[in-house]
DNA sequence: ACCATAACGGTACTCCCGTCCCCTTAACGT
DNA sequence: ACGTTAAGGGGACGGGAGTACCGTTATGGT
């Protein structure tokens, strides 16, 4: 009795599907990606890909779990402003990027009506948050930033400006928007916004509850 | 000779579409909105709707561009904590109404493929941004922030934090999330974290020139 | 080496989205 | 009020996305 069948043809068949993709992805954007343009670019049967993915945006969601396997080791300097700037950096590269760039504009879009891809999308920001963490913690403990902030807290709040450009404004960020959001996330942790009590977090200077 | 008729029965039925088509979006979201069953929750003909509107998110463009004509007017409290929460606060309980949630949302994603959704965006923001500038502008003046801050960055670092949870962590922001927000976005703004002088802006704290 | 079968691939088919055609309705100018 | 003609509505049509069917390939266990 045979359960499954993960190796040889059929793991060439995805990586072939999923290059093919990204391709697409990256020079007609998630628009035009047609499943059967893809399977005649991967050179696979159309049948193939309606099976095992079923749709545009089951495609571009696998595409990111395969992506989200290769994940670069965060920076340790020991500096808070250092570490928010080369997590800043690496977010920025990632959305400026020609592949990766169109592919989280697709899973994000995707998200906000497709369940697979909202799990995907929250599985892989779970994953990088958790990594980058620590920095934050770190942070803390050296008494670079007062106690009780929130690290996870503190990472989305670099992110999330280069997310606002990106999808409001439509401008991809450059480098230089990456360090302004770097630096007014660390400006803003040092000045306890990102501490985490039970009450409201409004007081900004009297803080002292130790974990 | 007669160039064109928007009164009457036009007006009417742009009306009943657009209300349909929000009914829909409220109750089943943007993925399962079909212009067939816009038409028939309308009572209008099939065709009238292919023709003048064409795809979903045309539609759902049409759709912010006539609630943009309602917008709310700004607060004036004279403080920038206070205005700076109630605009985080007025952005909050737009993404979190059950009506006007799933018309951002969908807006927001179909911006990333389509060019009519992106500049009817790009254009509501320009003039909600617009708007609400002044609150910190006038903080300058009063000599609350630092001289050389960027008032639209600021506004648009308060609302940042809230788009980013709704698409990337799938969690609807709550009121404790906007006063974080804008919290968060007041003691930047203080450190001079939106200060756009032509280098870096990054005098608050130790750093190193890049060569 | 051999077999059972998971997985792929080609083709025919279906169904429905979007369009076309043309008649009907009702704005708007006079 | 009356005529012109935007604009709407019904129905038929075409095309292409997605599916069903079934034969073919090659994987993995024995």
């Amino acid at each position: 009795m045979v359960a499954s069948r993960p190796g040889g043809r059929t793991a060439r068949v995805r990586a072939d599907v999923l290059r093919a993709a990204g391709d697409l992805l990256a020079e007609q954007g998630f628009a035009q990606l047609d499943l059967g343009e893809v399977a005649r670019r991967a050179e696979v049967g159309r049948t193939t890909v309606y099976r095992r993915w079923g749709t545009a945006i089951a495609l571009v969601t696998d595409l990111l779990i395969d992506m989200a396997e290769q994940s670069l080791p965060r920076s340790r300097t020991g500096d808070l402003d250092q570490d928010l700037r080369a997590n800043a950096r690496l977010v920025q590269r990632t959305l400026a990027d020609p592949r990766q760039g169109p592919l989280f504009k697709a899973i994000i879009a995707g998200a906000t009506w497709d369940e697979g891809a909202a799990t995907a999308l929250r599985t892989f920001y779970r994953t990088r948050v958790g990594e980058w963490s620590p920095c934050v913690a770190e942070a803390v403990e050296r008494g670079e930033l007062p106690a009780g902030t929130d690290p996870a807290a503190v990472i989305q709040a670099v992110s999330a400006p280069l997310y606002y450009d990106l999808l409001i404004t439509g401008r991809v960020p450059d480098e230089p928007a990456a360090d302004r959001a770097a630096n007014a996330a660390a400006l803003a942790a040092r000045a306890g916004a990102f501490v985490d009590l039970a009450g409201h977090a409004v007081e900004t200077s009297d803080i002292e509850r130790p974990a």
